[in-house]
RNA sequence: CGGGGUGUGGCUCAGCUUGGCAGAGCGCUGCGUUCGGGACGCAGAGGUCGUGGGUUCAAAUCCCGCCACCCCGACCA
């Protein structure tokens, strides 16, 4: 963690703390205001109240709010701008991947979800479900989706009828609703957006070959290229699989305070859901075959994930190759040249292809600007006084290292895209370092379980197994995914040498 | 669903024990001085104290009901 330039303040009295205390000093029952103190840190420090920390930034780089119905999200523009550039990258990927977007509706016949047994028992405690519309109470009940296996089904069976129409491969940009207990933005909300492909192929080994592809060419490669984060690949085991999938594979990535985030997922369906809505076709031998399906959904949740990964006591951090402004020019005062100097810069920026902001609000103090991109977590900030155009130079500074430099004007810009490149390596291999510092590797579940407490254990999956698991289950620790020792995506639970990473997750 | 707690300007809260003019900090508006690390001064705006009833000369404060939200124990991207 990089200690903040501000000397640690101390804080204000913990009302509480002292029984009843009023946050002030009592003398015969008159409140004396409290001495003048340093002035608190802009976020409560992470390691004081990690939670508290997440909340704080939320709030103070403007990226969301909680909406009026309980467990719902506002994402302001800042926080929407970060879901944007993961959806151009994400979205870059699919494509490559062949798959083409569509889009289905919302609302989903209850009777469809009722069609796939593990499916309903999987999703019936968290349905937000429509009875009522146009005045009347309808005849079958609408369900708001969860996830589209269901309705995209439907259509699969209609539109697939030949071997020539397969593979399949569709996806779509959307929002669902599952009815959460225990919420919290971004990681866990009532409605959230995201993205959920939906293939059908002639063969399983197509299938099961493709749900692998998108996991690493789309969803490993998007999270440790743009998100400069690192992730663990692997299985789920049977209990923690989507309801409905033969098998679900899992991009894990080590928050700060050591706990795990489910960051993308993509399912093998097998033929569960092609028996369920028809989905068949005529092979090339002329006979009808059933089709096998895969899904695969990546969410708002990677904000919270980014947030949690890279954020540090001063705030968000972004990634170069993530951040929608990667560079901001900021006037320092309002002086003889100065604006024309930052403005100049600012369009060179632009020109070398560096997201660049000019930050020109004079009105606002140098230092409450400052603060704030460094809550936002612009990657690079430039500086322009007049006491380095003087000198014909400006100031740069690095958020992920906060080290700063003079650099000459002349020939700035050039340099710039190499400098993000080198952030963004940099956030890299600190992400990195974090999570193999608070990887253990231990041999028994009384060693998993202690490890778990502070981050992330590998355990051979022979030595815990089912029993292990659900008995780490009661300290709220589970089993993240299962992988090779080599740390690839294992083709089954029982492949020998199988490493099984088990830790708390949000 | 079981246990604990809280509802007072936009936000965080004090005031309630012991009833007596509704407060503070932050934020917001205006003016001025500032501007190389969350600026400062002055002047302002903003609240039927969650809600319904009761007690009282008088209720944010006491009593009863209701509602909402938050925190801790079973499922989930």
């Amino acid at each position: 963690m990089v200690p903040s330039w501000r000397s640690p303040a101390p804080v204000a009295p913990e009302p509480g703390a002292a029984g009843a205390g009023n946050g002030f000093g009592a003398v015969d029952g008159v409140p004396v205001p409290s001495p003048p103190m340093a002035k608190a840190p802009v976020l409560t420090p992470q390691a004081d109240d990690f939670p508290r920390w997440y909340q704080d930034v939320l709030a103070k780089a403007e990226l969301a709010d909680n909406g009026p119905v309980r467990g719902t999200m506002v994402i302001r523009p800042y926080g929407y701008g970060i879901w944007e550039r993961m959806q151009a990258e994400v979205d870059a990927r699919i494509k490559a991947a062949g798959a083409e977007n569509a889009y289905f509706p919302l609302f989903i016949p209850q009777s469809y979800l009722t069609r796939e047994a593990e499916h309903v028992e999987g999703f019936s405690p968290e349905l937000a479900v429509v009875t009522h519309a146009g005045g009347k109470e309808l005849d079958e009940p609408i369900v708001v989706r969860p996830t589209s296996e269901t309705v995209i089904g439907e259509f699969m069976a209609k539109w697939v009828n030949s071997h020539r129409d397969l593979p399949l491969l569709l996806n779509q940009w959307a929002n669902v609703v599952r009815w959460e207990l225990r919420t919290r933005l971004f990681l866990r909300t009532s409605e959230f957006l995201w993205q959920e492909g939906h293939t059908a192929h002639a063969t399983e080994e197509d299938a099961r070959a493709y749900a692998l592809r998108i996991h690493l060419d789309v969803y490993q490669d998007f999270m440790v290229n743009v998100l400069a984060m690192p992730v663990y690949i692997g299985r789920k085991t049977k209990q923690e699989r989507f309801a409905g999938a033969t098998n679900t594979l899992a991009c894990e990535a080590i928050m700060r305070d050591g706990k795990a985030l489910q960051m993308g997922t993509s399912h093998e369906l097998g033929q569960n859901f092609a028996k369920a809505f028809d989905i068949t076709y005529q092979s090339v031998e002329g006979t009808q075959e059933m089709a096998w399906t895969t899904s695969w959904g990546s969410s708002t949740r990677m904000i919270g994930g980014l947030i949690m990964v890279h954020g540090d006591d001063k705030g968000l951090r972004v990634p170069p190759r993530l951040a929608a402004t990667q560079a901001v020019v900021m006037v320092i005062r309002d002086d003889d040249g100065v604006v024309e100097a930052a403005s100049a810069l600012t369009d060179e920026l632009r020109a070398a292809g560096v997201r660049v902001r000019l930050d020109d609000r004079t009105d606002t103090s140098f230092g409450r600007r400052a603060t704030d991109w460094e809550l936002k977590g612009v990657p690079v900030r430039i500086e322009v006084g007049p006491r380095d155009l003087a000198n014909g130079e400006v100031t740069v500074v690095r958020r992920d290292s906060s080290e700063k430099h003079q650099a000459a004007v002349a020939g700035l810009a050039a340099t710039v895209p190499g400098l993000l490149e080198d952030i963004q390596a940099a956030m890299l291999a600190e992400a990195t370092a974090f999570r193999d510092a608070n990887t253990a590797e231990v041999a028994t579940i009384d060693e998993a379980r202690a490890a778990a407490q502070t981050g992330f254990a590998k355990i051979p999956w022979a030595t815990l197994g089912v029993a292990g698991e659900a008995e780490l289950a009661k300290d709220a620790i589970t089993v993240r995914c299962i992988q090779r020792p080599d740390g690839s995506v294992p083709t089954s639970e029982d492949e020998p040498g199988n490493i099984a990473i088990v830790a708390r997750s949000y």
